[in-house]
DNA sequence: TATATTTGTATCGCGCACGATATAAACGTG
DNA sequence: CACGTTTATATCGTGCGCGATACAAATATA
């Protein structure tokens, strides 16, 4: 293990942690204008494309624990985006379903992305630079996530037998 | 734009959300055992390399704003890693020191970049990869950062004549 | 069929992040 | 020197994000 790798690790984490919080706040102003916040457009995002999702289905696509979501979701149905619903075959879970106002939001937010896109633009980053970027990052989160099973199984291994 | 580029934005930002998460993520059981947080190990990295910034350097290296960092380094403070004092030449000034204890965690933090990339090693991910993407990130930031002083001006330029 | 375990969601407490706002020190300009 | 402006930091309110915990419904097991 040489110097080379353990200055990289530091500096790929650092790098993750600003480029997200810079990209969450490019979002803002354009989520600002449909009144929501980046982790509601995410739940929005899941919905319209799959509307009626329970809790868990929605923390498994968004990776975000259920604690998260719960107050996340609870706020969504004040601000009249969604409805939340027991289901009837199974009383612990939740159905998740948009209103018609999140339905309508679809339409205002399809010109978000391209506008990202353009303001992404820059002579230093090329299109081929951002696709790779987006494959080695889901590599990554599928490592990560991965490894994250394995330790709670780990955990989980010894106590039963 | 076709439909990939117009769904890119929307591909690169959650992965990025995702990726930044499960990374602190995998930071938590190592720094754990330091007794400190994601952003409390960045405030301390950035000190073990020079010691005695000022809230604002602090800032400026981190790219978190003043009003994340002050309530940060107060709760530091509390911990005994860190002295906040007023400068001398400029009493607005906060001079943010390590303590002893501040000092000497350097060297249990040490091993843990280490620990990270043996945990990241992948048949999928190659080292080149993630070289790559650390660029491509740094890019990214570059461009987010810039833009935003641009809007910032913009939005000041009308006022003042 | 009782009882133990698992599962799905929610609650609580804490630590970020950040926009808006406040405040005092420093600076600039007439 | 007076006074308006800028600068450095802090405070406040809100919304995540998550570990720990709670709890009821569903399931498994004796």
């Amino acid at each position: 293990m040489n110097d080379t790798q353990l200055q990289l690790s530091n500096q790929i984490c650092f790098p993750l942690y600003s480029a997200s919080r810079l990209m969450t706040q490019a979002y803002k102003p354009h989520l600002d204008e449909l009144g929501i916040t980046y982790p509601q457009y995410l739940v929005l995002m899941v919905l319209w494309e799959n509307d009626g999702l329970t809790v868990n289905q929605i923390s498994g696509k968004l990776l975000l624990k259920t604690n998260t979501l719960s107050p996340l979701l609870k706020r969504m149905e004040h601000m009249k985006l969604l409805k939340r619903s027991r289901s009837k075959e199974d009383e612990r879970t939740v159905i998740i379903e948009l209103t018609t106002h999140g339905k309508q939001l679809k339409t205002k937010a399809l010109p978000i992305p391209e506008k990202l896109v353009a303001e992404l633009k820059s002579d230093k980053i090329e299109f081929e630079d951002l696709l790779a970027l987006k494959d080695t990052l889901c590599e990554l989160i599928s490592v990560l996530n991965t490894k994250k099973v394995v330790l709670e199984n780990q955990s989980v291994e010894p106590i039963k037998k």
